[in-house]
DNA sequence: CGCCAGGGCCATA
DNA sequence: TATGGCCATGGC
């Protein structure tokens, strides 16, 4: 039932201690930002943002051509694709009037289905959405939070809703929770687990440190 | 020089 | 349903 999820969220947090994501000044540049970021460093996001500062509103980028807008977010990388989606996700955002409010009346489950009708906003991109712009309760499932889970020993689901499901079932409904928890885990990926092979430091080291030992030797 | 980063779409079988 | 190719920059 339980495997631990609500206590490896209290340890990471307890050693980082509260993380304010998602790094953005509004909710829009976060919204950008989250197709910005697909599969890319974020290091390069904020270069495209510096970038798009001028323009950072959804009637100036709406009134872009997609390749003005990808000539502008060009350091992200995949400028041409994420210009398109981004124009795809702005036609969708007019329908609620650019209002971040009257979006979130919807329910998750609706607001979820919406999202992922937008050409180049898959799960994750949705997700993040949810949790960091409209203030859902989902688990965001990113290659920092499979490869620390897996770390751990735990095996989980390959797909992505599975695993998302099951990591919910142990955690109580906050939308703050799952807010703190994905920035949390993408800190820890970003700072700890690229120290190998153990790391005694690690936040984690006494819930993973045998299935370490177990891989290396 | 090669590898990778907070994915997702599409064609093919 | 499940692989494989594709998109592309900047940091190390």
């Amino acid at each position: 039932m339980s495997k631990g999820f609500l206590q490896i969220f209290e340890k990471l947090y307890a050693y980082y201690g509260p993380q304010y994501w998602w790094p953005a000044d509004t909710v829009f540049e976060m919204l950008i930002g989250a197709i910005l970021v697909q599969n890319t460093n974020w290091n390069n996001v904020e270069k495209a943002l510096i970038r798009l500062r001028p323009v950072l509103h959804p009637e100036k980028i709406a009134s872009l051509k997609t390749d003005e807008l990808a000539a502008l977010i060009r350091p992200s990388g995949y400028y041409n694709v994420k210009a398109k989606r981004i124009k795809a996700f702005l036609a969708w955002f007019k329908k609620y009037d650019y209002n971040i409010e009257n979006i979130k009346q919807l329910s998750l489950v609706d607001l979820r289905k919406q999202l992922l009708n937008i050409r180049g906003v898959g799960k994750e991109t949705a997700d993040c959405m949810l949790v960091y712009a409209f203030e859902k309760p989902i688990f965001i499932v990113d290659t920092y939070a499979r490869r620390l889970f897996k770390r751990i020993g735990l095996q989980m689901p390959d797909d992505y809703d599975d695993f998302r499901t099951q990591v919910e079932a142990s955690l109580p409904d906050n939308p703050k929770l799952y807010n703190e928890y994905h920035a949390l885990i993408v800190e820890h990926g970003k700072v700890h687990c690229k120290r190998k092979p153990i790391c005694y430091e690690c936040p984690l080291f006494h819930v993973c440190d045998q299935q370490i030992e177990d891989n290396i030797t």
